[in-house]
DNA sequence: GAAACCAGCAACTAAAAGGTTGCATTTAAA
DNA sequence: TTTAAATGCAACCTTTTAGTTGCTGGTTTC
């Protein structure tokens, strides 16, 4: 067994998660939670230029991809980060740079002994 | 000057590069040419279950988002991955993971202090 | 030079994504 | 017990995306 292919990057776990932060208003909220904490969706609306359904189908979307959760609290719901799948697609940027390291490194080599 | 707000992630740079990465195809291409090196378009079809032009028009998405660069070599192309743009995603998530952990830290520190 | 190979371009289609409006429902507050 | 607030649901519209087919134009190669 090949140690080199235990690494093999999660395609199929990353791209949704890829796709669900590829774009601003999704991102935006996504910064937000993060240092914010819970929020409701009226208080996530507040100063966006877009409407509160929009709001909602993007944080639905961000719910599918299970980077958010929300719970109910009386006639509001409150949304927060679920950092955990944030690292699946952190991890696999770190394993591509890793990868495009050990190739430049082994032309190195290459070069150096010939 | 608050130190804080110096670290604000990069929302509008960020988010072509998740929406580049954030999907299966592309997502495949970049983990193929981080390992590999320089392909061809044919060479990176072969194998593929869609066509070379499907697979020409998500490289030239790859190449919008500066994800990849490619230079002519005869009658082929060869594309090769361009890593510092993805250090910009990287960065992101990794910020966003520091404020989590700060906020943890602050609420924390609230429960300890009452 | 003819055949095979690699790629570029254009038109077209089907499905998904982002957004809106309008109305109904549940909960909180006055 | 009205009234206001927060949300849910559904239908609809427009633009983008992912993919195809068909044809053309340069490079190798034999």
């Amino acid at each position: 067994m090949r140690p080199d292919r235990a690494a093999e990057p999660d395609l199929k776990g990353a791209a949704p998660l890829f796709a669900a932060l590829g774009e601003q208003t999704r991102l935006a909220l996504v910064a937000r939670l993060s240092a914010g904490g819970p929020h409701s969706i009226a208080r996530l609306t507040v100063g966006s230029a877009i409407t509160r359904q929009a709001i909602t189908k993007h944080l639905h979307v961000l719910s599918a991809a299970g980077l958010v959760r929300h719970t109910r609290r009386g006639r509001e719901q409150l949304w927060e980060l679920e950092p955990a799948r944030l690292d699946i697609a952190h991890k696999f940027l770190a394993e591509i740079s890793r990868r495009w390291d050990r190739r430049l490194t082994r032309l190195r080599n290459l070069v150096e002994n010939s």
